[in-house]
DNA sequence: CTGCTGGTGAAGTAAATATTTCAGAATAAA
DNA sequence: TTTATTCTGAAATATTTACTTCACCAGCAG
């Protein structure tokens, strides 16, 4: 089994005696704000170990590095590791696989793009948007571009479920007039826009803007330039190693806003819902198992 | 009482929208593995976010900073602070948001159904399904159900990209006879099935094991009756606080099989993307950026 | 199409950081 | 005291890094 690889603070006291006067004094400074201290420039670092310059090389060379850089570099390793222990990093997400194969490399980008667009959520932008859509006074409308548009029918789909006056706009924009029509002020825009972003986007809301709808916008880390004009703004991170980008982040928050909307309104929804549950057992279009 | 200063990713999250294409992109690199990445020389940070040196200045005087090396400074006294102080455990995903908020606890459910649907995939049926879907001599027939619907589309317009032959059926049964009539031996069908399984997909299913067709079933983890006639099953963990089903799952191993479809054929299908781009780019549809 | 504006990075410059050299200080042994 | 040896930092040099300038190009208003 391969020896783990020691910290440069252990190796530091370990070749204690084998320094000098000067350099001890250097290693002293170093460990006694363990590793901060070593993360400014050399000269900051001699100078704080009231030492010359020429003694840290001569330190970092005795502990094996090339340089000071590189002694810089294996400390900012060292700490990085240290800090991002977060979450327990799966190795391998489908059991049977080897940790190279796709779906590994794949599924570990996808749960980190989770973490990292949630932790850059602000829940109140989540919480407010949830409101909007709750509100059965306001009617909503719903638009996908080229790649969201699924995104969008999934989204339209179980907010029909819950509530009235939810309207899954086509996706040609010369048909848009008609809905901007029957808009009145206060209704609800959902967009979806990623890159590639599409022209058509940003006249579509400041149409909208015009009317005073309010914009929820569900777009990527870059940011549609449709979220200058939303109310309310999402962003996924949606790069994966594959050629084109991925919705699951999206996807996760749409349903998480479905989830509490849904929570939100069940006493005036309840009665939607089981009421359509009849009718699809009416039509014996499903099986219940 | 003095106001607490804000961190630098919070400084950056709020200047996001002040901030130009190259400069998000740079922040959301920095925010990526905040803060280690921005502890290396600017040009190293430039590089890994691949932008111009300039671009970082430009960005870190946004933010208020004299220049890198003050903001360089900051970042250090912040994780200074941060590291002996380690109360950091993640137990959240939304940072700000309380554990017990929607998004916390949606996000970490949607997770684990991540984590156990791969680990009870078999690698080798994914690679066969793959397999499958890269053979073009084969044409590919998808199906969806009610709420299953944007999923096939969604995988539809990704595999069209990919290659030719590719049919999105059409979710009325009376519809299907038409296709059914097309098809040949070999053919592949891609079919959606989800609890509250739908009687239709098992007329479908047996017509097309008729016409010897392989199918390809999505399904969740307790299995459509169609995985009885289907070649390749693929399961996902579906059950989310919600009074609605998870599709995360099932979209992440679309994405996936895109992803390896795409890479396997690349050679072929190349020039199919390109162009496919190059037609997008004519009709100035969308924008670079 | 035309001329503007603002964003961007290539290239050049300034400033620092890192490294080498070397003279002299400190130490130890004769 | 000499003499050899080792250590040290000032100063010179090499290398990188930080910053500035500016031409170019996309986007956009007219």
């Amino acid at each position: 089994m391969a020896k783990v690889q020691k910290t440069i603070a252990e190796r530091l006291q370990d070749i204690q005696n084998e320094l000098t006067r000067a350099e001890r004094q250097l290693a002293s400074s170093l460990l006694a704000n363990y590793p901060m201290s070593g993360l400014s420039s050399i000269t900051a670092v001699a100078e704080h170990a009231e030492v010359s310059t020429p003694t840290v090389i001569r330190m970092v060379r005795k502990l094996g590095f090339e340089g000071y850089p590189q002694f810089q570099a294996e400390l900012r390793k060292e700490l990085e590791a240290t800090i991002t222990t977060p979450i327990t990093r799966h190795e391998k997400w489908a059991g049977n696989a080897p940790d190279t194969h796709i779906l590994n490399e794949f599924t570990g980008v996808v749960v980190d793009n989770i973490q990292q667009s949630l932790s850059q959520i602000d829940p109140t932008v989540f919480d407010q948007a949830c409101q909007l859509l709750s509100d059965q006074k306001r009617s909503i409308y719903i638009t996908g571009g080229r790649i969201t548009r699924a995104l969008a029918d999934y989204f339209f789909m179980h907010l029909q479920m819950i509530r009235k006056h939810v309207h899954n706009m086509e996706s040609r924009s010369s048909s848009w007039p008609h809905y901007i029509l029957d808009m009145n002020a206060g209704d609800v825009l959902v967009m979806f826009d990623v890159r590639r972003y599409e022209n058509s986007s940003i006249k579509l809301a400041e149409l909208a803007k015009n009317q005073k709808l309010k914009i929820i916008l569900f777009t990527d880390q870059w940011r549609s330039p449709v979220s200058k004009l939303a109310d309310l703004t999402l962003c996924s991170r949606i790069s994966v190693p594959s050629a084109w980008d991925s919705s699951v982040v999206t996807l996760l928050l749409l349903e998480a806003i479905v989830a509490k909307t849904q929570k939100s309104t069940w006493d005036s929804t309840k009665n939607r819902v089981e009421e359509l549950e009849n009718l699809f057992d009416q039509t014996k279009f499903f099986r219940k198992f």
